[in-house]
DNA sequence: CAGGATCCTCCACGATACTG
DNA sequence: CAGTATCGTGGAGGATCCTG
């Protein structure tokens, strides 16, 4: 990095953006580990505990546009929506499991953070949700 | 990652905690890399423009809190403070590094991404501010 | 020089309800 | 099954003022 450019755009920076949504990295993952860079909504979403639909759905319009993934209807009733990783997807598919795998390789690391004072564990999500 | 715990405090999540708040990742590496690992509070903000006096302190608080860096003041008039990598820290500056790195070497990949519709260029900070 | 306190804006994210 | 619309919340993050 020596004397990069540390500007307002520069690559670090920009590599950031994927992450700053907190669900892109986890949906580029999963649909490549676990449904082999394609899968219909509804598998994907399960796969996805703690996301809720309002952010999947617009997470995945997010990441159509940016295209990291193509999105396939098939017009029927009901419809059967199909998400597939692009090729460009497929390159920061790379980045993130490079990150995970590097989250594996030092849970101890992990485990040794201390926890900020406020620091929030997914406070919600449908997880504790009570019977409606 | 295979049949791993994707559970809501997995491996990968907890990884994603280092980057949620914004400059953890940028103060990690420029101390590394800019300051050998130890610098005064007012030269390391200086050398990451975009970053308010604020979110500096506040960030640089929950660092310490983690764990991740080390506060050394100085009684002086005026004080003089600093703020040293901990071996923990070192080692976050690892998994920072790899994901800049990608970023340099990838830079073809990040200028294909299509911005989201919405997105922001950082909107404000102080590039752009008036003399005052 | 270092940083606390306060006010304000914006948006990621969740919950719920509804459509086809 | 897939998606939209709407509402509400928290907290990241900036600007400004003040202290020692």
């Amino acid at each position: 990095m020596e004397d990069d450019d540390w500007s307002e755009d520069c690559a670090p920076r920009r590599v950031m953006e994927i992450f700053a949504t907190k669900w892109t990295s986890m949906i580029l993952h999963t649909l490549h580990a676990r449904h082999s860079g394609a899968a219909r909504s509804g598998a994907l979403h399960r796969s996805l505990p703690g996301l809720s639909k309002k952010m999947f759905v617009q997470t995945l319009r997010d990441m159509e546009t940016s295209g990291l993934i193509e999105r396939r209807v098939d017009s029927t009733v009901p419809p059967a929506v199909t998400y597939t990783l692009t090729p460009l997807g497929l390159r920061f598919v790379g980045l993130v499991d490079m990150v995970y795998h590097w989250g594996r390789d030092n849970a101890d690391a992990l485990d040794d953070l201390q926890p900020r004072l406020g620091a929030r564990r997914g406070r919600g999500a449908q997880a504790a949700g009570p019977a409606g």
